[in-house]
DNA sequence: CTGATAAACCTTACACCGTAAGAATTCAAG
DNA sequence: CTTGAATTCTTACGGTGTAAGGTTTATCAG
């Protein structure tokens, strides 16, 4: 044995902030956001568990960057955009980030958008009302109720990806063809295969109802 | 001491189901979702953690008990209702008992209906569409996106009532208002006084749009 | 190069979690 | 009373986030 051998060059990867935050987008979408862990988000990066905090003080700082990370992926629209298209990218482009990290979304949903990143991207959001030409509590209440129309799509479109240790006692298929009717007759249009259609119907169905309610208030 | 002294006649309540989900959420509302335990329960009810386990084989289990009890206190509409007034109703049921368990809620909201009781609520509000005239596909899109925005509002209204470790490094007030003037004087129109009046708007927009569809096709 | 300082990472430990396994208790019926 | 079932408790295990403090590695002045 050499006099000056190293003791293990396993050449690992340095440990940043950018890595740490991809891999534990990955780790969520693996094992779901109830099975992400600091050692197993450790094990995966080739280090410690505590050596994560020296980067993120807590796992709650660590999700918040995650959400940082996911928001500022996204192509929001230029400020330029008449508000009709405008808001409708800010819209489809939350629903992308949400398929885009199914898992994840079940934190993101409930994220407050208090951090930088969040209240950039709504001050850009509101500024598209504003500019439309809509008062202030218009733009309040047609972004939150739209906002509420895109969660609330995201998280059921998106809720198959839970991996959370839920559904106690499902009823059987069966039973549910035998005591469900309407359920059973219903239940093949909620394939995922028409999640656009159905979104986009809501979603237009709601903005022609605000631009109707703006042209002639 | 008398030789039939008893140990500690402590005149327990018994621990009946109805009595742990009633303590149960009491406890989530108290402690929220994140610091709800077994542990804890228990000690509310004056018991151990493992005897809880006798009346429910799992976490899982109890949480299931605990929506469907949530559902099952709900005042759902008759059959006999035309079915806008009867989908008004559903709706405003729902919100209401989000408003009533605000941080249960954020399990409710994720909660996957294929419990007897979940499954029950579906094939009744499903029913309502059918039996106003909709055709199965215009059943699933309508229900569907309906949900979507009710669930989304309510956890929108709601998520106030986390308690969770959240709010990583919320940006303080006066620098809002510095550098997102936008945020900062439409602001003032989130707050919870306008919850209703946002919510019924976005509501009928739907509702109209949906009408207005199902008339002519 | 050496030595010091700071940055990065690791070890250990603690209190808490859900729950498996099985013992102990309480209760109902004969 | 005895017996068996229903109910509750004890103990223990492997997991969690993270506080406290030690160890290694990189950086840089002399």
């Amino acid at each position: 044995m050499p006099v000056t051998a190293k003791k293990k060059t396993q050449k690992r990867e340095p440990l940043t902030p950018d890595r740490i935050v991809g891999m534990a987008l990955e780790l969520v979408e693996r094992d779901g956001l109830s099975g992400f862990s600091f050692r197993k988000l450790a094990g995966d990066l080739g280090c410690e568990a505590m050596s994560i905090y020296y980067h993120y003080p807590s796992k709650a700082h660590l999700f918040d960057a995650m959400a940082t990370h996911c928001l500022a992926k996204a192509n929001w629209p230029a400020d330029s955009m008449p508000w009709r298209a405008a808001i409708r990218q800010y819209l489809t482009e939350f629903r992308r980030i949400a398929h885009e990290n199914p898992a994840f979304f079940q934190f993101l949903a409930l994220y407050r958008m208090n951090s930088q990143a969040g209240l950039n991207l709504l001050e850009n959001a509101l500024g598209v009302f504003r500019r439309g030409g809509f008062p202030p509590q218009q733009t309040a209440r047609y972004f939150r109720l739209l906002s509420y129309y895109v969660v609330g799509a995201a998280l059921d479109e998106t809720s198959g990806y839970a991996k959370g240790p839920s559904a106690a006692a499902p009823v059987p298929g069966d039973i549910v063809v035998r005591d469900y009717p309407t359920v059973a007759s219903v239940g093949p249009f909620f394939s995922s295969s028409g999640f656009d259609q159905t979104f986009y119907t809501g979603l237009d169905l709601l903005l022609d109802g605000i631009e109707k309610a703006h042209r002639q208030p």
